[in-house]
DNA sequence: CTAATTCCTACTATACTACCAGAAAAATAT
DNA sequence: ATATTTTTCTGGTAGTATAGTAGGAATTAG
């Protein structure tokens, strides 16, 4: 499995907060029930969107969170690295990996880096805001 | 990471037993010993490419194993599959997945969608023989 | 001051990874 | 028949990662 249910939780958190987005900030309560995830763990996921300036947040009363960027700006392959640490799809491919001793004679390395580049263009060709609804609100359509 | 050592291994394993091919059975010994893999983990993966019918085995004096089929009509993707059990990015596209009750509303599934046939696109199009040294005998060129 | 909210540290249960050990079963050579 | 070589099978184990949970400190608004 590529991707964590952290890697999952984090674009289903910036994508309902970009279609709730107002002028104030969105509080973690509120994501955590609309998307139904424990609000626990949605703090530990949303802690790390914020070291790596993705969201920022607010403390205190009327505080929350709100995206850095507008949802076009916000590249789906950058939030997986983020809460993934690589997107690598073999260990010796991750960024600072220890080089592979066998890597001058290595049949196979090829093919890991065509795949991981295959993965690297299609993750970074989305963006948060292809995944909105384009609906009139961003609700969902109810029959 | 999208791909254990068991995968990394069994696309090793049947690129050497590719390139040491003769009329006669391949030891685990052999293998092992070219690649550097312990013996006994090398055991438990072959095993499973057994049961899916990739190479063959042959018990007692003599014995070992060969591939099934020509290194051409190996495909990557069936390899990795079968080690990996699915190569799906996320858990709610593999095969045998109870489906989500999400699914309808899901603002992301459009996407592991196309990240999922991405990648069995990339794959798919990858045989053991594409990994073989090309050279005239199978061995590396030193200098 | 009080309430609301993020930020931070630490813990836990479960599952998965990457193996290892030992023996049974089968085939061959002598 | 016996010894030898090989796969096949069962059952472990230490370490790491996943998917959380618990509790409280820090900060801000009213």
């Amino acid at each position: 499995m590529l991707i964590s249910t952290k890697g999952r939780y984090a674009l289903r958190i910036l994508v309902d907060m970009a279609e709730h987005q107002t002028e104030n900030y969105i509080t973690l309560q509120e994501v955590a029930q609309r998307q139904d995830i424990s609000e626990k763990y949605l703090e530990s996921i949303v802690r790390e969107l914020v070291k790596k300036g993705i969201v920022a947040g607010q403390r205190g009363k009327g505080g929350g969170y709100r995206l850095c960027a507008p949802p076009e700006k916000i590249n789906v392959g950058d939030v997986l690295r983020t809460t993934e640490g690589s997107l690598a799809p073999v260990a010796c491919l991750s960024e600072g990996a220890a080089p592979c001793s066998r890597a001058a004679q290595c049949r196979t390395l090829d093919f890991w880096r065509g795949l991981n580049e295959v993965i690297e263009r299609y993750t970074g060709g989305f963006t948060i805001a292809d995944m909105m609804r384009k609906g009139p609100d961003g609700d969902d359509y109810i029959i």
